[in-house]
RNA sequence: GCCGCCAUAGCUCAGCGGUAGAGCAACGGUUUUGUAAACCGUAGGUCGUGGGUUCGAUUCCCACCGGCGGCUCCA
């Protein structure tokens, strides 16, 4: 007798049990024509399942009640076209075997082993495309078919998988399935009952279950039948690896996505065609903001004027906010001694994401002269002396050098690093002079520049490089002091998106692992720090996350989180507390007890790096910056020649007031000046001819404005547009007209 | 780093076993223009680099460099 609760509150109450594809018709006839699946008790199941108890249910159809494509309708959607697709793919190369094909929250995409001697090429894709589309008209049912878990295992182990019967085994014995898969796959193990009582198995037929019809293990659920998906494509290959572990199989990740209807899927692969245009590598080129040059190096960024007036300007921002903050400017070099990061445990800890060490020739030859291997060149640059080994032994438990890289001084190899992270030099410079608890928090800012080994592949325009500039500062705090610093942090950052109009952020608060003891600092010192992150991140006001293990090992962090264009997630600023670099360098402050105290150390960059945050913030505004980044500001265009000394007057009024201003001299009509600076995205156009040299006025334009602004007279407009630049925009120019 | 794809003028792209073509940009000229592309002309490329196949390679093959999409990694 079960008692359904609907959507609406109702309640609906059956003799029997009944599937959900009955309780659709029983409300209504086109609801159930158009139900795509079901969710019960909140869970998305098929619309074929059979409900024998008391729920909640709400039928799930292509459309929410707001019009909306229903999140939930497009994963049932793509799921089921992630098995169509699965067998289009079997039928060209029926060889290729199905490992996991989930649906992504744009599509799907299916991991497949193919063949080496028929891998898939892109050149299928429309062979793929049309053997989808057969199956899609064909509108064959989607069939669950339970079994107990020993017997869908047979069964797998009898199709002979080795990829189903690991998806199976991790399903129903997932503490031994990776020890036992050897022996499922050869057959030589069978999942017995007891291995799991009451497990199930299930499979999807496309089509009656019978013998000879397609049909894959999975969870499902999936809509009721092929035709229901309007439109599908197959969008690109992407190599993957088993388990996501290098040394396992490689496969092919084949992307998809579908659609109820062709004019969604139109839709959608109109908005990545609109994307791609605000690319920050396709804006940066067409506006001149930076370039990457094959011989200066992969991902070092070239600061090209324009792109350099964007980044002096965001400086000076942020420059002022942190003057209004406390903090105090320091300058470092791009190197420092292997010492130094002996010292602080960069090297070689991270050695695999820095460039090399820089070693002096002499050295080199002496050690190439010994007849030194590279390894003991490599064993003698990384060792450390006895007397820093024990320095840092002494004043640290956290973490200690391995007693094999001490060696003796003569054979040691000193030399220089890049610099991977600023906060070394910033301790030295904390260290270099006595401190009271009186000046304290201490609060270093650099606009440090960093270089990092990025393995290739993973370099991508300005977002992700090799050599970067941190909006970086150390706060160096006594432990009282620690909550306010974070707030302290938070609000810098909530100011600078607001002025940017940046809202679609997240913030991730990264916690301890509760079970892992590799954390240095004491519980109490993690409780409040934790704390304080937390708080901090709550009175932001923002969605956060709060993501255990996160932390680093030295401190909780926040981390600041963007996505861009094509929807990857970048992050940009992060706050880290940290308890460990003081104790590496033996840092300290005298306290009103006249003993020297530890300081706690936050690392914070509210961008991140300039190079990423410019990306990103060049796809926020589409290459359209705010008046007051743009590198261009006015552009004024005479209407002909006969004006021209009147255009040179205003541009010369507007660059006495400090605007960037430029003069369009090209012996163009009207229109087509106006086309060139709309290209360039200059946010304000002032046409003159001898009707404004007459009244010493402007014609103004606005960029994004269909037709002109009207006139203004010119020392009105030179105020103006100072007005807008002083105040980052709070007050415009285009204000004044409305 | 791994897998796949791509590489032609400053930019966007066409072409193809017989030593290259368009549009825009650039430059010169005509026009002197009132709000999103006036007209005419000129110049510009050892077709990413190095090998190989071939009578002949930008085109086919291999390697490298670089880019793109993923994977992995990310203090």
């Amino acid at each position: 007798m079960p008692r359904i609760t609907l959507p609406d509150g109702s309640i609906k109450e059956f003799a029997s049990p009944i599937t959900a594809r009955q309780v659709a018709e029983a409300i209504g006839p086109r609801l159930a024509q158009a139900a795509l699946g079901c969710k019960i008790d909140g869970e998305l199941r098929d619309l074929s399942t059979l409900i024998d108890r008391d729920c909640s249910l709400a039928i799930v159809t292509e459309k929410t009640r707001d019009k909306q494509a229903d999140p939930d309708a497009l994963m049932l959607i793509r799921h089921s076209a992630a098995h169509i697709m699965a067998e289009a793919i079997q039928r060209i190369v029926p060889e290729a075997q199905l490992v996991y094909g989930p649906p992504l929250a744009t599509g799907f995409y299916y991991d497949i082993k193919f063949p080496d001697n028929r891998p898939l090429k892109e050149g299928d894709f429309a062979a793929v495309e049309a053997e989808m589309k057969k199956i899609i008209a064909e509108d064959r049912p989607f069939t669950r078919v339970d079994s107990s878990a020993p017997e869908g295992m047979s069964r797998l182990q009898g199709e002979g998988s080795k990829y189903k019967i690991d998806n199976a085994a991790r399903a129903v014995i997932p503490k031994r399935a990776a020890e036992l898969l050897n022996g499922l796959v050869s057959g030589h193990v069978a999942v017995t009952e007891s291995d799991c009582p009451g497990a199930k198995l299930s499979f999807y037929y496309t089509g009656e279950p019978m013998p000879g019809v397609w049909n894959d293990l999975c969870r499902g659920p999936h809509v009721p039948s092929t035709g229901r998906i309007g439109a599908v494509k197959v969008m690109s290959l992407a190599s993957s690896y088993w388990h996501g572990d290098e040394n396992s199989d490689r496969l092919t990740r084949v992307y998809g996505t579908a659609f109820a209807t062709q004019a969604e899927l139109d839709a959608y692969l109109n908005q990545l065609d609109e994307a791609k245009k605000r690319d920050h590598r396709v804006i940066g080129k067409q506006l001149r903001l930076f370039h990457i040059d094959e011989m200066v190096g992969q991902g070092l960024v070239l600061w090209t004027p324009n792109g350099s007036i964007v980044r002096k300007e965001l400086q000076n921002f942020i420059g002022s906010e942190l003057k209004k903050q406390g903090y105090t400017e320091v300058f470092t070099p791009h190197i420092g001694s292997l010492d130094l990061y002996k010292t602080s445990g960069h090297f070689p800890y991270y050695k695999e994401s820095q460039f090399p060490p820089i070693v002096e020739r002499d050295a080199l030859d002496r050690l190439a002269d010994e007849g030194c291997s590279c390894a003991e060149v490599m064993r003698r640059v990384e060792g450390v002396s006895a007397h820093l080994a024990s320095g840092i032994n002494e004043r640290t438990k956290a973490q200690t050098i391995a007693p094999d890289r001490v060696i003796p001084d003569e054979q040691l190899v000193s030399g220089f690093m890049l610099k991977p992270m600023n906060c070394p030099h910033h301790a030295r410079i904390f260290a270099s002079a006595p401190h009271s608890y009186r000046d304290m928090p201490v609060r270093l800012a650099e606009f440090g520049t960093v270089y990092r080994w990025e393995q290739s592949g993973e370099l991508n325009g300005m977002t992700r490089v090799r050599g970067f500039t941190q909006d970086d500062a150390h706060l160096f705090c006594t432990e009282e002091q620690v909550p306010a610093e974070i707030q302290g942090c938070l609000e810098l950052v909530k100011v600078i998106f607001k002025v940017l109009g940046m809202k679609d952020y997240r913030v991730r608060v990264g916690m301890r692992d509760p079970d892992s003891g590799k954390y240095t600092g004491t519980k109490e010192s993690w409780d409040k720090a934790e704390a304080a992150c937390l708080a901090a991140a709550e009175s932001l006001g923002v969605p956060f996350s709060k993501e255990p293990g996160e932390a680093a090992f030295y401190g909780p962090k926040i981390d600041f989180v963007v996505k861009d264009v094509i929807g990857r997630e970048w992050q940009l600023g992060t706050v880290q507390v940290d308890y460990n670099m003081a104790i590496r360098f033996d840092l300290s402050y005298i306290g009103p007890d006249n003993k020297p105290h530890r300081p706690v150390v936050i690392h914070r960059a509210p961008f991140g790096s300039m190079e990423r945050f410019c990306g990103v913030l060049i796809e926020h505004f589409a290459g359209a910056f705010p008046t007051w980044l743009a590198p261009e500001q006015v552009r004024v265009l005479p209407i002909s020649e006969k004006t021209a000394d009147y255009a040179r007057q205003v541009e010369q009024a507007l660059r006495a007031a400090g605007v960037r201003v430029t003069l369009d001299e090209t012996n163009e009509r009207i229109q087509a000046k106006i086309k060139d600076a709309a290209d360039w995205k200059v946010p304000y156009m002032v046409v003159v001819g001898p009707r404004d040299a007459e009244a010493s006025q402007v014609s103004l334009r606005a960029r994004g404005h269909m037709k002109d602004l009207g006139t203004m007279s010119l020392t009105g407009f030179v105020e103006a547009i100072k007005d807008e630049i002083a105040t980052r925009g709070a007050n415009t120019v285009v204000s004044r007209f409305v």
